[in-house]
DNA sequence: CGTCCGTTTGATACATTTCAATAACGGTGG
DNA sequence: CCACCGTTATTGAAATGTATCAAACGGACG
């Protein structure tokens, strides 16, 4: 489809908000302030009042748990359109950090649950569930997807949220894949190689990956 | 136990004043049809459309997702007094099947989410934000727990949603747990033994799981 | 041009799965 | 109450996928 780069991308850039159109919330647009944090820095922690509500406007979020001896779980990715930082009770269930510069958009919490609009709790409502949805998935993808379905999958899904076009610069590291999709950083890299030789994908530079044959890759998630 | 990368661990947390208490939606009393279901019937399937809530009174269902090859993964199970059913979309995402025989009391969508009652959309959310809390503590342990830590884990939680004793009359099979914590059968039941052996649990019978040491039993979560 | 960090590759170790057999339950009927 | 049976669970031995340990590579950057 898209010509392949030759040049390596310098930095994860902006990522293209996906097509498809998702619950927008209206009211974060018009009481959000803009926030912007720098690659790898935190923005909220685990245990911290959930007090605001963040929509990502660029850059990409990771959300994640921590076990106790350092095993990390990456929840969910966040790019451009998401939001996220909706919590089910008082206080943060996980972290959440810049995978590389961003800006947000972040709403007090309280503003948006008071809201008078009428439409406004069942948009919030329909984004947590949005959010179980994909939960679920990954849920499917952890505990009974093999390594090579587990990077099949991710790939598909990431072009999807990304806007297909059977190109996906890649906005986050191997390492934070591994920690995604439950592997290690070796398993993934492995994996790619493979999926490079096997023809379904062709990478160029460490953060740009060509889906060769996006239905076959599809076929590959089982 | 993978462990990919070490990350800082996490400060050391209160142990849950996990105390919440269960979000209830009157509602479902009031305009639910009770339905009852034997052994492995099926409640709804993946695909079809999702125009009823559901309410457990009796016995215990689970929800789970399938892959093409049969694979399948246990999403959540069901006790007495727990929701489940709320979609995302139109249809559903999974399937529903009794583990036991179940009492259920089932609501048409529709009128809760029309309901004129101002809290049932806000309880409705929250349950559906305790969904998505629960399911991304299991992405958790399906990424980053060994089968020891899965088992120790899944052991304390049902304890506690079933009303903690110390004893855990378990509702559901071997299979079924080892579909739930993405394992086989066989590394359930060896895990079961050996925690035996080591005298944090004693089982008698196929159902019935004491928790001789609990607070032992948690560290083992990591 | 050399350093540094993230990635790839290789060799080996290990946890869990798989395959196969045995054992324990739970219900049924004698 | 006991013997039988099918089902579910346990145990064992071997195979396998992924993790771990260790080293080499490569691009980005000063």
């Amino acid at each position: 489809m898209s010509m392949s780069h030759t040049f390596a991308a310098p930095e994860p850039r902006v990522m293209f908000p996906r097509t498809v159109a998702r619950p927008s919330v209206e009211i974060i647009r018009m009481v959000g302030a803009t926030v912007k944090k720098s690659r790898d820095q935190e923005i909220f922690g685990e245990g911290e009042p959930a007090d605001r509500v963040f929509q990502v406007l660029k850059g990409v979020v990771r959300c994640f748990k921590l076990l106790s001896d350092g095993r990390r779980q990456i929840c969910d990715f966040y790019v451009p359109g998401d939001i996220f930082g909706l919590e089910p009770g008082l206080d943060r269930r996980a972290t959440a950090e810049a995978v590389s510069d961003v800006v947000l958009l972040a709403a007090p919490r309280a503003t948006l649950m008071e809201s008078s609009d009428p439409d406004a709790a069942r948009r919030l409502w329909a984004l947590a569930m949005a959010d179980l949805r994909r939960s679920q998935d990954h849920t499917l993808t952890l505990g009974r997807r093999s390594a090579t379905e587990r990077v099949a999958s991710f790939l598909v899904d990431l072009a999807e949220r990304l806007g297909d076009t059977g190109h996906v610069e890649l906005p986050i590291s191997r390492q934070d894949m591994a920690d995604y999709l439950g592997l290690t950083i070796e398993t993934v890299s492995r994996t790619l190689t493979q999926l490079q030789a096997s023809g379904h994908i062709a990478l160029s530079g460490r953060r740009s990956i060509d889906l060769r044959r996006p239905a076959a890759l599809a076929e590959l998630c089982a």
